[in-house]
DNA sequence: GAGTTTATGGAGCGAACGATCCAGAAGAGG
DNA sequence: CCTCTTCTGGATCGTTCGCTCCATAAACTC
């Protein structure tokens, strides 16, 4: 019998040797490996040179390239999962919109030291091989999301917050097409505040469509 | 002295053995594939098999799996460059960008048998070993089409075209993140009818910031 | 026809790939 | 202390990588 859990949190892995190095600090930098030159493109070595640790140590702790690609993908989906979930609970939807574009920006610049950028976006949704069930995750997630945020556009709808004849499935194709772009934007390099100021235009772009709450 | 060009065209090769396979339609087909699986994610083995031919005959026809990659970038390219350059000769903002939004989606999603995606937008930023030629020609193509539409946006706002305190910078980053977008939707599954739907509705929010020819 | 030029097919090159193995090291439990 | 468990460093596995070489084939020029 074998254990295949890669330890994925604090369990009660208190006997034997300790590990020298920080896990969630490996998980970042190969994240931020694998968003710079997607995940073909990034070698094993590369990954050992990079978080100084030797093959046996990445493979004691993640299984497989696949398996930390698999964990630096779900660690950063997370909080964009988190972003949407968050947004659609809000009261009106221009703060639902302006919540998710606006957040996501920043989670997509946070300052490089800290974070990956955003792998979910682009470095995924090419690079098939031995990574179909992580892409699969990806998607899932996706639709997901914008399935959370059509409800909310829908919901605001019938409650007459739209200017008539507004649907909500072109409305939140058009949101979810502008949030893969600033992400998109954002790995090209086009600084924070470009991106905020564009992401706020949007927001008042659709505000104008609103109906009720119109400024 | 050795000859490096990769007959690019129907130069004045008459002599010799004729090549057994279409050249456009190899790079078409390589295309796709770069742009599925992104360019570490393509071997010549899968090249070569895709394409029916041998490794002999693609390296004599495009000198490495680099050049065949650069050679599929540039073709597309091109038809990007066109969209942007033709669009801002109209003569109303409205129509020059409508003419870019829906003019890109129609070509992100020509069938797929004639048209690979496009290679310009996502397959190419991450990948970097031995592209960093070709990351660079696109780096540089992205940035002239933005400029090309930032000075059609100025011009127009020195032409009172727009409703006042529009920032050029601002909407010009605004349309090239929905671009951006459109692609990356495009290559993720989304259906022309969606896409051209968000670009018609991101139009239509977009000239009711148009000042004097609001429709 | 002979001679030249280029393309094709297939074997195979060295290097890098992802992954494994093992002897030793470093802690915890007794 | 000793044992048990886990982690570490390094050598190395078999495979695949991008690419080259060479004998042969198929067109051209003369």
């Amino acid at each position: 019998m074998e254990r295949t859990i890669y330890n994925v949190n604090v369990t009660e892995r208190n006997r034997g040797r300790p590990r020298a190095f920080d896990r969630d600090r490996a998980i970042l930098d190969a994240a931020r490996l694998f968003w710079q030159r997607g995940y073909s493109g990034t070698s094993t070595r590369a990954l050992t040179a990079t978080l100084g640790l030797s093959t046996s140590s990445l493979y004691a702790a993640f299984g497989s390239k696949a398996g930390l690609f698999e964990e630096a993908v779900r660690t950063y989906a997370e909080r964009y999962r988190v972003i949407y979930e968050q947004a659609v609970t809000e009261k009106d939807l221009r703060t639902v919109i302006e919540r998710i574009l606006i957040g996501s920006v920043h989670e997509f610049t946070q300052p490089n030291d800290t974070h990956p950028g955003c792998l979910i976006a682009s470095a995924v949704m090419t690079d098939s091989t031995s990574t179909l069930d992580t892409s699969a995750y990806i998607a899932e997630l996706h639709g997901s999301n914008e399935q959370a945020l059509l409800r909310r556009v829908e919901r605001a709808i019938q409650e007459g917050d739209l200017a008539a004849g507004t649907s909500a499935v072109v409305l939140t194709e058009f949101i979810q097409a502008l949030w893969h772009g600033l992400s998109v934007r954002s790995t090209l390099g086009t600084a924070r505040e470009g991106l905020i100021d564009a992401a706020q235009l949007a927001h008042k772009l659709i505000c104008q469509q609103l109906a009720s709450t119109m400024s």
